[in-house]
Formats: structure tokens, C-alpha cells, sequence
DNA sequence: GCTCGTCAAGGACCT
DNA sequence: AGGTCCTTGACGAGC
């Protein structure tokens, strides 16, 4: 029997001025002409991008969710190159502890989804480094927050380049080169236009790197495969991993625009789902993309308390029976 | 208190 | 080779 644990994307449309994902753009930091001013607002910012992280944890345990995607953007310009200098960390240690001890003595998962533009198969020696960087500061957020950075953090496997298998064997080649702490903090997910689950578990199995399933993406981007098929090896990915299996469900926004994101997620892709892994693994944690973020998750679980094989366990966590 | 253009990034894709 | 789109939420200018 499997337990299915649901969470969403960073923030929540039922918190007023929460947040998490304030920004600084270069250009206006820049527009300060007094540096230390600028750095002062930055990290203003910053530290209410972390208490609004908090804030959305706490809403979270109110209503029993404890998986969670915590925004890549709550330090901005953390890794731009024109703020090397910035010792961000050194002015957000008590917010971030702070952050970190919260969601550890309420026992959930947090993790990190950084944007496409961390690209590790980069033929670009600027690209790489720039990705690396990008991943280096969800590290440090993560020891800060005094969690354990490992399997917190996904990335895809990056471009084609006009040679899908050549630029697939770059990234296992440049994996050599990424710090052990990085490596162990990362998982791969398939992609809606370049690598498909196949491709992805290949590269997952000979670097031993668990594998996040994004259905929806492989809906997009298959090859003819089947995910089912696949399944197996997926779960077996995450066999050295202390975190329950990930996988990343969303809907299509229209037959046209069929890689957007829908605002819900359809309540019988997911039951589709369950009934085809139930029992596969212990626990299967299942991240909602959907444009209504919490309101997609908590409409989810209105529909599947009405199904007669479903049993809530949590508010946001439930089994199949039979 | 709205709407719309802007910001920031790398790559796909089209001309 | 160059231009446009993709994605994201926030922000700021202008009404």
C-alpha cells in the first residue's frame, strides 16, 4: 500500500502579502547610487521573501501540508556577478534557521526547483560556471537553513544542441566536475521538448541520481515510450535516497497549448496515477504545478474525499483501497 | 487602483 | 545569423 503526499509550487492565493518572490531587478539596484543603500534594501527584501516563506509553511501545517517547493528567487541578484561581493548569507543566518527549524520539527519536505537557465550540459565554459553558481546558492540556502541539501534539488538535464546524444554524454562528462556536496543535492526530471524519461533514467542509473517523474512533460515529450514501463526503474532510483520517490503532476492548459500549465490539475490524471503505481513504493510525494497553487491542491483533495476507493489520511495525503 | 510594458535568463525554433 | 517566443512573478510607469 502506498501513501500519496501532495504539495504545491512556493506560494500560496490565500495568504495576502506573503510573497516569497520580491525582487530587485539589476537595473534598479544599479539606479541607487549609493552601493550600501542598495545592498540594504536588497536585503530587506530578502529577509521578507524568508518570513513570508515561513508564513506559508505555518498556513501550510494549518492545513496539514507538509510538502512544499520553496521559491528559487528569496535572495535576489544572490548570484549575479556584479554582487560577488555581497555576503547575503551573513545577513539572513537567524531567518533562515529559523525557516529551516520550522519545517524539520513539523516534518516536512522542502525543496528547490531552479529555472531552466541552469544548464550543467553547457558547451559554454561561462554557462557551466554560472549554472554551478546558481546551484551553489540553493546549497547554501539549504545548510543555512540547517537542512540536509541531499535529493532537495531539481534540475533538467539541459539543451540538445544540435546533437541530443553528444550533448546528453557532455552532461555525464561535466558531472565529474560538479562538488560532491551538489551532486548528492540534485535530482533529474524529464523535460517537455528535449529529454525524455528514457533518456533521463539513463543518465539517472550511471550516475546514480534518483529520477522525479514529471507525467505531464512526458505526456509532451515521449519517444513512444510508455512511463509505465519505465516505472520500476524509477522507483528504484530513489532505493539510496532517504526521501520518498517525487514525482511532478500537472494539466494540460488547452490541446493547443498543451505544454502551458492548466489553473487545476485534473482530479483523474491523478487517480490514473495511483492506480498504476499503488504499491510500487512506501510513499509517493506528488508536487502539484498548477496556475491556483494551493487552491489547485486543496480542490484535489475535495474531489478525491468523494472517490469510494480513496482514504484521506492527512488533508493532503491519502491511499487506494480496494 | 487599474493595465501594460519591462525585467532577467538560455535555448528552441523560424525566417 | 538574427529575431521571436517561452516562462515567471514582480514592479513601475502612466492613466
Amino acid at each position: 500500500m502506498t501513501v500519496y503526499r501532495l504539495g504545491y509550487v512556493a506560494m500560496s492565493l490565500n495568504l495576502q502579502n506573503a510573497s516569497p518572490s520580491q525582487t530587485m531587478t539589476l537595473k534598479s539596484f544599479k539606479n541607487i547610487n549609493d552601493w550600501e543603500a542598495a545592498v540594504r534594501k536588497l536585503e530587506r527584501i530578502a529577509k521578507s521573501n524568508i518570513q513570508n516563506c515561513l508564513r506559508l509553511l505555518k498556513h501550510n501545517k494549518a492545513h496539514e501540508v507538509d510538502f512544499f517547493r520553496l521559491s528559487s528567487r528569496l535572495v535576489p541578484l544572490a548570484t549575479h556577478e556584479d554582487l560577488a561581493k555581497w555576503d547575503y548569507i551573513a545577513a539572513l543566518k537567524e531567518s533562515l534557521i529559523e525557516l529551516g527549524r520550522f519545517s524539520e520539527a513539523n516534518g516536512m519536505r522542502v525543496d528547490f526547483h531552479p529555472d531552466h537557465f541552469v544548464v550543467l550540459n553547457s558547451p559554454d565554459k561561462e554557462i557551466f560556471q554560472v549554472s554551478l553558481d546558481v546551484l551553489k546558492y540553493h546549497y547554501l540556502l539549504l545548510r543555512y537553513m540547517g537542512l540536509s541539501p541531499d535529493h532537495r534539488c531539481v534540475i533538467h538535464l539541459g539543451g540538445r544542441y544540435a546533437d541530443k546524444e553528444q550533448s546528453l554524454e557532455r552532461f555525464i562528462d561535466h558531472w565529474s566536475v560538479v562538488p560532491k556536496g551538489i551532486q548528492k543535492m540534485l535530482i533529474i526530471e524529464n523535460d517537455d521538448t528535449s529529454y525524455t524519461l528514457g533518456n533521463c533514467l539513463y543518465v539517472c542509473e550511471k550516475l546514480n541520481i534518483p529520477q522525479v517523474f514529471d507525467i505531464h512533460h512526458h505526456l509532451a515529450n515521449h519517444d513512444g515510450e510508455s512511463w509505465e514501463d519505465h516505472w520500476p526503474r524509477v522507483v528504484n532510483s530513489w532505493s539510496h535516497s532517504p526521501l520518498p520517490v517525487k514525482m511532478h503532476i500537472s494539466s494540460p492548459k488547452s490541446e493547443k497549448e498543451f505544454k502551458a500549465h492548466a489553473d487545476y490539475v485534473d482530479v483523474d490524471l491523478l487517480l490514473d496515477f495511483v492506480k498504476k503505481t499503488n504499491g510500487s513504493a512506501r510513499q509517493i510525494d506528488c508536487m502539484i504545478e498548477a496556475k491556483k497553487k494551493d487552491n489547485a491542491l486543496f480542490k484535489l483533495t475535495n474531489e478525491l474525499k468523494k472517490h469510494p476507493n480513496i482514504e484521506m489520511i492527512t488533508q493532503s495525503s491519502f491511499k487506494w483501497k480496494d
